[in-house]
DNA sequence: ATCCTCCCCTAC
DNA sequence: TAAGGTAGGGGAGGAT
């Protein structure tokens, strides 16, 4: 709506000059005319202070319980396998389900550690239904108030509780711990007539010298479609002239404080009346305690203990460590942007049964005229909040976080009283007050907006079973073939909902999609209207373009600059015409739409393509400690999404936004301003929601940006390519495939560790602390607490980054589940009777028995269903690369141990490694075409392109025999180069760096030919001779797994070879293997994995390879389970007594 | 032709 | 002060 509205103002003979539009704060129309009028802030606020946001998000919740399991496990895991707690088996805090509100003592993530070590739970967001206690340091009087309101009485307990209970080891009555007493009666909160005597100052010093001049109303054209027709406009409430004593009662009872400070009295409620008449409180003054003033509330009261010395500013990345989360539970277009996701778990069950309906509908629509209804509540975050304010229904009223008269925050809604003067979503406060000096400013409550979005959607499904969500606010229905008259479905579904909500709604009804969401803004507010289909073209005949769903500022203007504005004038336009200008699809749209014309069908479902999370507000950094913190961060909000809604995803797409050369500071505070935005994405070949490889790879890509830190503006990550997190290996079935697979090796909680160590350096973005910087330069992990706390993130963060939590993708929908399995038809029935009987059971179960019926079919035909071939030359035993891929993320698997202790067992891993395979080949084979694609664009961008970028001084430190290896292989013309220091931007896993940097681990690949060439040349072995040979021979930069695959002409070579020449060999393969996988790992796992395979087909006949197989295998899987987290179906090969 | 990546545009 | 997100559709242009 941002950029609509300015268009909006051009469409209107009020149009601002056309330059302004598309100005270089692109997100936000420049203009900005100031305005005045005293406003009193109103004190206000509906529900809980502490509830705030955060209870709607129990999607979150879920997440992040998921979460806390893993990090359970992982606490566990490393703990042997006990726990701390003597005595109970389930933990002292069995049963026990803590929501921490705000600062506390111990801090909620220490407060977390003790609930995971000791069997409780731990909720992110509050919500009565899972929490069992509220933690919480101290409150403020008032708060406790509404808190108590709304805790449902969940008791609220001093942290002291926990620490007491662990010393008693046990779990001790709350009740002593009880916050209530503690508070009552102090008068240590935070003055809301500071806030005000603030609110009222601006207002009115900011006097109205500058008003009005240029302030235009701004038609909205895809607000005022037509005349409406049979609307009812109702005015509730008594009749606007409400007293300041009713005013402040209401106020009062609403917020059970009401501040006496003479101060409080210069404030203005009654906007049209002057200062002098009223004295209600603001509303914003909710919002600063319940959305902002948490913090400095707790600060100042636990000031003496306070050592953690946060700024009270915690509006941006440069100080506020915890950025990602605290700005998302304010962000409106952050919840209208995960609305529909929170929809998709609350709704599940009734939205199972409706497949992409496309032929479905079809026949329906072949039989009979489609009836569709369109309903969207009116000004939805302005009705909600309204409700508790009767008297202000026909005051132009607004839903912002800021009344400041002069200040840039954002209008979410704003009432159709306020719409005369020209306000509305998007505009600037400041715009809206210039508009409509009387505007009145409500806060936001996220909360009540999913309570009302949540009754809003019961109803429309209780009246129909094809709804389709639009967003929180709108959705779409599909009544064809329902006997009742859709108009008077309509109006039964509005009633309720205003019964129900006391918000209205209105609704448009018409044969499409389209026009029924055309009926609903011309029927607004409270209407409702029917298109007939005879009228059709009379109603678009002077319809402007813009009201069209899909034209927006852009293509508005473009149709403009084409003499085309309305319907009318585009129904005159050849199609080939409009495809021409604006492509083949949009064309096609527009001639369509501006018909009446719209194929499109009501879907129930709707797959996601994408999950991300980006943030453009706020954002400053002063060093790249900083920023990778925050990246890493956003890793974690992506991989949680990712995790909560049991989705992978193959491609990482990391956005930055940086300030454009020469542009002026934002329009808007803490903006992004006048940005140039890049985007690179990378595909890996194994889908992942692991935040270690997340981490890795979108610090790999912003470095590969080479942007100033101190320019950037905004950052995002998604995920795209995505697949179901596949319950057939890591869940339902998994756990049967995974224990029979794991029943031949040995545990592996070595490496888990080792894993985790490797974590705790990644969290701190990899890098040390700046040692020469002054600390407080560096905002997070800048003094001891931070660095505490830090670690304690990082131990939690391992235990989900390597430990995906079972029970939370088990416990995910049917279909879910149902869908991660390949599809019947790509089963290989052959395979799967050769799985065990149970396993097959298990399979059985989630196709619904259409697997054992599949299989009495293939016995009586002796049928096979076709599996996919692979387009790649593989060893033979390996019939599909990626088959060999286990599920990523499962640290816990048995692939990692390389001890090979069950060697008898061998044989049977190997059949069971080629059944799941098979099994897993549909998935196998789109991937394969991906991973040809990827891997061409390979490590080129990751690494350097030769040592030229390789920092001399580190170089200098490298052993000495390392150096003469580096230095010897250097063509003259790049040794000058080798000093000039270039940063890079790679980064290699952990397991491989050890001590040296990477390049010592790789540099044998750097040069063309590469180095080892050389090398092997001039060695003494003649396998390597031979070896180096056959590398000039293919050509350049063929792969090192196609050399593999011809080398047996020249392993006869070897038998003759003398001990040192088989140890060079042995040495040398070893070291250009190594080095490969290092190269390799983060860009082209299938090479690698082919390598392998060929070393272990050859094993059989050469030792050396054996030996080098083995040598190198180790390697490979640490770097595969640290960037994929998860491991290939590899495995030590026991070595059988001989000679060569 | 058909895929890909990197954008831009749109909606709430 | 203030919380400019999220996801889908699609076009341009390059690679195959
Ligand atoms: N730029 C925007 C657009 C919408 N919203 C939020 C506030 C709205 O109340 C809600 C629903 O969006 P609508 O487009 O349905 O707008 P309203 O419901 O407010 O008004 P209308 O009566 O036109 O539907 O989404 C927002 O915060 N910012
Ligand atoms: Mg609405
Ligand atoms: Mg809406």
């Amino acid at each position: 709506m941002n950029s609509r509205s300015s268009s909006r103002a051009a469409s209107n003979a009020a149009a601002f000059p056309s330059s302004s539009a598309p100005s270089g704060d692109s997100r936000k129309r420049s203009r900005n005319p100031p305005t005045t009028n005293p406003q009193r802030p109103l004190r206000s606020k509906t529900k809980a202070p502490f509830a705030d946001f955060r209870s709607y998000m129990v999607e979150k919740n879920r997440k992040l319980r998921a979460q806390f399991q893993a990090d359970a496990t992982t606490s566990s895991l490393g703990a042997g396998s006990g726990r701390a707690d003597s005595g109970d088996d389930k933990g002292i805090f069995h049963g026990v389900s803590i929501f921490v509100d705000g600062f506390t003592i111990p801090s909620s993530q220490e407060l977390r550690g003790y609930m995971l070590k000791h069997g409780g739970r731990f909720e992110n967001y509050f919500s009565k239904h899972t929490v069992t206690h509220i933690i919480c340091g101290n409150l403020p009087d008032s708060k406790m108030r509404n808190l108590r309101a709304f805790s449902h009485g969940l008791p609220v307990v001093r942290p002291q509780w926990v620490l007491d209970c662990l010393a008693a080891n046990g779990l001790l009555s709350c009740a002593p711990y009880q916050l209530g007493g503690l508070v009552n009666g102090t008068c240590k909160q935070q003055k809301l007539s500071t806030y005000f005597h603030h609110q009222g100052i601006s207002s009115c010093n900011d006097a109205r010298t500058t008003v009005n001049q240029d302030v235009k109303i701004d038609v909205d054209p895809k607000q005022l479609v037509l005349p409406p027709e049979g609307q009812c406009f109702r005015c509730d409430g008594p009749s606007g002239q409400a007293t300041e004593e009713l005013e402040c009662m209401k106020v009062e009872k609403l917020y059970g404080e009401i501040n006496a400070n003479p101060e409080s009295t210069d404030l203005e409620v009654k906007f049209s009346v002057p200062p002098a008449s009223g004295a209600i409180p603001s509303p914003l003054s909710m919002i600063n305690k319940s959305y902002m003033g948490h913090q400095k509330i707790h600060e100042s009261l636990d000031s003496s203990v306070n050592c953690i010395g946060a700024s009270n500013q915690v509006h941006s990345t440069l100080t506020d460590p915890n950025f990602v989360e605290n700005y998302f539970k304010s962000s409106r277009l952050h919840f209208i942007g995960t609305w529909r996701n929170r929809y998709r778990k609350r709704f599940s069950n009734l939205l199972t049964g409706y497949k992409s309906s496309n032929e479905k509908t079809n026949c329906c629509v072949a039989k009979q005229k489609a009836s569709i209804i369109h309903v969207d509540m009116d000004c939805f975050f302005v009705s909600v909040i309204i409700r508790n304010f009767p008297d202000l229904v026909d005051k132009p009223v607004a839903v912002c976080h800021s009344n400041n008269p002069r200040g840039t925050a954002e209008i979410s809604s704003a009432n159709y009283v306020a719409r005369n003067y020209g306000v509305k979503a998007g505009t600037f406060v400041r715009d809206a007050k210039a508009c409509c000096p009387h505007l009145v400013i409500l806060p936001y409550d996220f909360e009540a907006y999913e309570e009302v979005a949540e009754q809003f959607y019961s109803i429309l499904h209780k009246h129909c079973s094809k709804v389709q969500a639009l967003s929180c606010d709108e959705a779409f229905l599909d009544v064809t073939g329902c006997d009742d008259d859709p108009e008077e479905i309509a109006s039964m579904i509005r009633k309720e909902i205003e019964d129900t909500t006391r918000c209205t709604a209105s609704a448009g009804i018409a044969g499409n999609l389209l026009l029924a969401y055309l009926a609903t803004r011309s029927a607004k507010p409270n209407g409702q209207r029917f298109i007939p289909s005879e009228k059709v073209e009379d109603y678009l005949k002077d319809l402007p373009v813009m009201a069209l769903p899909g034209i927006g500022y852009a293509t508005y203007e473009k149709l403009k600059s084409r003499q085309i504005q309305t319907c009318g004038q585009m129904y005159m336009i050849p199609k080939e015409a409009l495809q021409k200008d604006f492509g083949i699809r949009i064309g096609d749209m527009l001639w369509n739409y501006c018909r009446g014309i719209d194929n499109r069908t009501v879907e129930v479902v709707q797959e996601r393509k994408s999950v991300g999370a980006e943030v453009n507000w706020g954002i400053r950094f002063n060093n790249l400690t900083d920023c990778h913190h925050f990246l890493v961060n956003l890793c974690k909000e992506v991989s949680l999404r990712l995790q909560g809604c049991g989705l992978q995803g193959r491609a990482i797409t990391l956005k930055v936004k940086k300030r454009k050369k020469g542009a002026a500071k934002p329009l808007k505070f803490m903006g992004c301003g006048d940005c140039e935005s890049v985007s690179r994405s990378i595909t890996v070949p194994v889908a992942t929601d692991n935040v270690v490889a997340l981490q890795r790879i979108a610090k790999q890509i912003f470095a590969s940006f080479h942007v100033d830190v101190k320019e950037v503006r905004g950052i995002g990550l998604h995920m795209t390519k995505l697949e179901s997190s596949d319950i057939s290996r890591k869940g339902h079935v998994d756990n049967a495939l995974e224990s029979w697979l794991s029943s031949s090796t040995v545990d592996t909680g070595k490496k888990s560790e080792q894993i985790t160590c490797a974590d705790k350096q990644c969290d701190n973005g990899g890098l040390p602390l700046p040692n020469g910087e002054p600390q407080s330069r560096c905002i997070y992990g800048s003094n001891q607490q931070d660095l505490g706390k830090s670690k304690s993130l990082c131990d939690s963060d391992t235990g989900y980054n390597c430990l995906p939590d079972k029970d939370a993708r088990c416990c995910r929908s049917y279909e879910m589940r149902a869908s991660a399995l390949p599809r019947l038809c790509d089963l290989d029935i052959d395979v799967v009777k050769d799985l065990p009987r149970d396993i097959v059971l298990e399979m059985d179960d989630i196709y619904e028995g259409e697997l054992s019926d599949l299989i009495r079919k293939s016995e009586k035909k002796g049928s096979r269903s076709s599996s996919c071939s692979s387009s790649v030359s593989l060893p033979n035993e390996d019939t599909n690369v990626i088959d060999g891929y286990i599920a990523s993320g499962h640290v816990d698997s048995p692939e990692l141990d390389l001890g090979a202790k069950d060697k008898g067992k061998l044989p049977v891993r190997e059949s069971v490694e080629r059944t799941c395979l098979k099994i897993q080949s549909h998935n196998s084979c789109s991937r394969l075409n991906e991973l040809h694609i990827t891997s061409t664009m390979g490590p080129q961008q990751l690494m350097p392109a030769s040592l030229s970028q390789a920092d001399a001084s580190v170089l200098e430190q490298l052993p000495e025999d390392v150096k003469a290896d580096i230095c010897g292989f250097l063509p003259v013309h790049r040794k000058i180069k080798v000093c000039k220091d270039v940063p890079f931007g790679f980064d290699v896993p952990n397991s491989v760096k050890h001590s040296s940097p990477w390049y010592t681990k790789s540099y044998l690949w750097l040069g063309s030919p590469p180095f080892w060439v050389e090398k092997f040349k001039i060695s003494n072995s003649y396998f390597l001779n031979a070896i180096a040979m056959l590398y000039a021979e293919s050509g350049k930069d063929i792969l090192l797994s196609s050399i593999l695959q011809s080398i047996t002409p020249l392993l006869s070579s070897v038998s003759e070879s003398s001990c040192e020449e088989y140890d060079e060999a042995l040495h040398s393969l070893h070291e250009v293997i190594s080095q490969y996988i290092v190269l390799k790992i983060g860009s082209d796992v299938e090479e690698l994995y082919n390598c392998f395979c060929f070393l272990k087909r050859f094993s059989t006949v050469s030792k050396l390879l054996l030996r080098v197989y083995n040598s190198t295998l180790p390697l490979f899987q640490a770097s595969m389970s640290e960037i994929y987290g998860g491991k290939l179906r590899l495995s030590v090969i026991r070595e059988k007594p001989g000679e060569e």
